[in-house]
DNA sequence: TTTACTGCAAAGGGTTTGCATGAGG
DNA sequence: CCTCATGCAAACCCTTTGCAGTAAA
């Protein structure tokens, strides 16, 4: 998306398109990693070193509810996503870190359609994580049972 | 899950049993809406009026790291799940309930499959939710575009 | 010019912690 | 008996709110 596009979005949900609120849209639409708020807060404290949390708050509620972001309650604090589409995110419980999956796209989308048409149950959108260790964690933990 | 066997799990894991988590215990186990911790205060302050919210954290942490629950973290708290079993929640933007569905349980099955052997992540348990309107919140919005 | 956003500070509320007492094994 | 759990209170920290000044449209 690019700026453009995204100015054009919030205007189109009548709101009002300020520096701050672009800087903070971007910082969550580029990236991958599933920021916090206090992630957003220093990528974002560069450009604009008088920023409050109670802005980076206020703009990830205006654009969730524009549709643009989806926040993801964790038991700490929130992370917010910017792949709306149905897909897996794998939650390290060693490192915290989160991550998109490609892998089961399709079997998300087919489960929302089952979902959809089969219960009475009216979807918005979907959480598909699963939690576990990734790769660096996983070797990092239990050295295959090696003799001291 | 028998009392007898609740109480032999716990056994298994080094932790002592006390009426009070015994009453939190079946208190999450012995029902299907997710209860907050302040619902699970509610169910068993009848029986242990002097129990405190600490009390309670405490103990379902035990539960957690004992494999006999797990914790769902929501925006504003968490609830408790006692189904372990992949499958589908549904939750309702409106009301707030929880429920677990039959619907789609394989294809969860399947799903995990899938991530376990194709990727380099280690997976331990899922969560899967799909956010939307229960039959009740959906009938009581949006009448339909009834003319005036 | 009007309306709504930003920044600041204070409050809110779910969750955690420290400690003395009390109960489990 | 010794260790660990409970209950109580205070602390923590993420998040929300209220308000005065300021910028968007």
């Amino acid at each position: 998306m690019t700026q453009q596009e995204l100015v054009a979005w919030l205007r189109e949900w009548g709101v009002r398109v300020t520096p701050q609120r672009l800087a903070i849209a971007e910082a969550v639409l580029n990236s991958t990693d599933h920021p916090s708020v206090q992630q957003i807060y220093e990528r974002v404290r560069d450009h604009f070193p008088s920023m409050t949390l109670a802005t980076i708050y206020s703009t990830l509620g205006v654009l969730e509810k524009s549709g643009l972001i989806q926040e993801l309650p964790f038991a700490k604090q929130s992370r917010y996503e910017s792949n709306l589409e149905p897909h897996v995110n794998l939650v390290c419980v060693e490192c915290g870190n989160v991550v998109d999956t490609e892998l089961g796209q399709e079997a998300v989308l087919r489960l929302k359609s089952l979902i959809s048409q089969e219960s009475n149950f009216d979807v918005a959108w979907q959480r598909v994580d699963f939690h576990g260790w990734c790769r660096r964690c996983a070797a990092n933990r239990a050295p295959e049972a090696s003799p001291a």
